[in-house]
DNA sequence: CTGAAAGCGCTTACAG
DNA sequence: CTGAAAGCGCTTACAG
């Protein structure tokens, strides 16, 4: 069979097996009522003329599409890997294929792709990001089920959600800091998010003079000039990038991690194994998130009313935190 | 208008403009014998009813989608984020809209993913990956117009095919290390890829007494005794990530980067930038590469013949090679 | 257990 | 410039 030719159709299965068209999409549905003779002559002919399932006449009358898009704010970004792992292997546990759209750090571009994910037709929208607005979350959300994974401004009520708690893995962050004996720890962060800020706010809370330190702008020579001048021992990075860039400014400096600074970072990616030391991190239960996530697509396909899940982050101990 | 709600179709819009439907097919297609006045009542009865098209039937009756499927080996291989976008650039611009789906690092999930692309009904795919067999592109190739970008066993001549010049970016970085005075150059690697291979082989034109290292058993290590003990001090790594980790074990060792152990690695990806020394990288033009995978897919949609495209690699210097 | 009919929401000739 | 008809490849009742 070369692309030149006519793909066939299941008029022509019905044709080589000899029954109608109604019986052989009763037979390739997997219906009960079809005797053992048809189905054999049925696979039979489906066999020989190659025959595959035209999907989108498919979908178009039965209504659904049994895709499920899922939105990344990026491809870049090793943390949402394991995500989209677990979104996949619950969505093929329920018989729904997954297809993958991004929006390249801009949130133009992101906002777009929401939209074609949905003139395409998926059943459902899995958002993995933290960059939409509670205003186009709410406008998609009116036209497909849609749930957010990640910390943006505000969700809507009528859009699923979840996330982990990041005041929790802020409390562990600081906590494990303290327990080691640092009482000088600073905050480095590189953005105003949401989910950055909820870090921040816990750190706050839990440290005596909080020193905060912007590593967009030159935060990060300021808090290892800190390390020098100020006794500043430790620091809890919002995520895993600002600890790498952290400790490798330090090596940059002659200050040892974690002799002379401590650094605990956040997301527990990929990253916290490949730099020296390794990074004491934040991890999310990604693939739990990612399960929970297409679980409440499917429920809300099924009418159930959208819910939130928090979920509960846990400290992965490394050598940049400890006496190695 | 809430979820609930019938979707309105192109019937509603032709009652409440009181026009055929052919017309309102005609006008949402832009097309030129339309009257300026059925225009402006089609615009307001779709702006009024919330009008989109159903991308199902109009993929079903026209014969085309309109969308390529891009297949990646995974998601987490930051090397093949330029590739994307270079190819959703090209896309764009052709009117396509760009899917993508990924193997998880899993062969027979790799397979399966591209079937349900093609069967999903894409116009065409582009597998970025290295991992599917001869076979498997050449089966793929009979159903729908293919291009492979990277460098996979063998590639069917009727598949389209992009990579880099892995012999050019060897020789770059061999050559590099020789004008700096190295003598004794290691090679590095971790699989028996196509890719890796020509990389060794060029390596091994180009050095006296090659040695060569497989970090997967216990190569790291080697090589830093042999840093020691043979007068080994340069090391050309298959790719940025086993260079990184030569990096970090030869920190854990106390062998300075680049004094003791010059590092070059390939791909240039994000992770050159953020260890330190920074690595230097043969870089390969990824938004080239993947703005002639579209190009190909789109000649062979309009009937041309497959080709082979070979991209320059160049390299890119950073401290892990020099005299910082 | 099987088949004929109607219909999903569009586009494509074709006639006027 | 516009409309009526046929058809894309399926599924869905419905009758037998």
């Amino acid at each position: 069979m070369t692309r030149a030719e006519r793909r066939p159709t299941i008029v022509d299965v019905a044709r080589a097996a000899g029954v109608s068209k109604s019986l052989v999409s009763s037979a390739l549905r997997g219906e009960s009522g079809v005797s053992a003779a048809s189905r054999d002559a049925i696979a039979a002919a489906v066999e020989s003329l190659g025959y595959r399932s035209n999907g989108w006449a498919q979908r178009l009358v039965s209504g659904r599409s049994s895709l499920v898009g899922v939105l990344l704010t990026d491809l870049r970004n090793a943390y949402q890997t394991d995500i989209v792992n677990g979104i996949e292997d619950a969505a093929t546990a329920a018989g729904f294929e997954v297809i993958l759209s991004h929006g390249r750090r801009d949130r133009d571009v992101l906002r777009a792709r929401l939209g074609a994910l949905i003139d395409l037709g998926v059943d459902a929208v899995i958002a993995v990001t933290g960059h939409l607005s509670e205003a186009e979350l709410a406008a998609a959300g009116e036209r497909v089920p849609l749930v957010v994974v990640g910390r943006p401004e505000e969700v809507p009520q009528a859009v699923g959600w979840v996330r982990n708690d990041d005041e929790a893995g802020a409390r562990l962050a600081a906590e494990h800091l303290r327990e080691r004996g640092h009482e000088r720890i600073a905050f480095a962060f590189g953005s105003g998010r949401p989910a950055t800020l909820a870090r921040r706010d816990t750190y706050r809370d839990l440290v005596d003079e909080p020193r905060e330190f912007d590593v967009r702008e030159g935060g990060t020579a300021l808090l290892l000039d800190a390390v020098a001048d100020d006794g500043v021992s430790a620091v809890f990075a919002a995520n895993d990038r600002i600890a790498a860039q952290i400790v490798a400014e330090a090596a940059d400096r002659g200050i040892r991690v974690p002799d002379d600074l401590a650094v605990v970072g956040y997301d527990n990616t990929e990253l916290a194994t490949l730099v020296r030391p390794g990074l004491t991190s934040v991890d999310q239960p990604r693939g739990e998130m990612g399960a929970e996530a297409m679980a409440q697509a499917l429920a809300q396909l099924q009418g159930g009313a959208p819910r939130a899940f928090v979920a509960a982050p846990r400290l992965v101990e490394r050598a940049s935190s400890g006496r190695a």
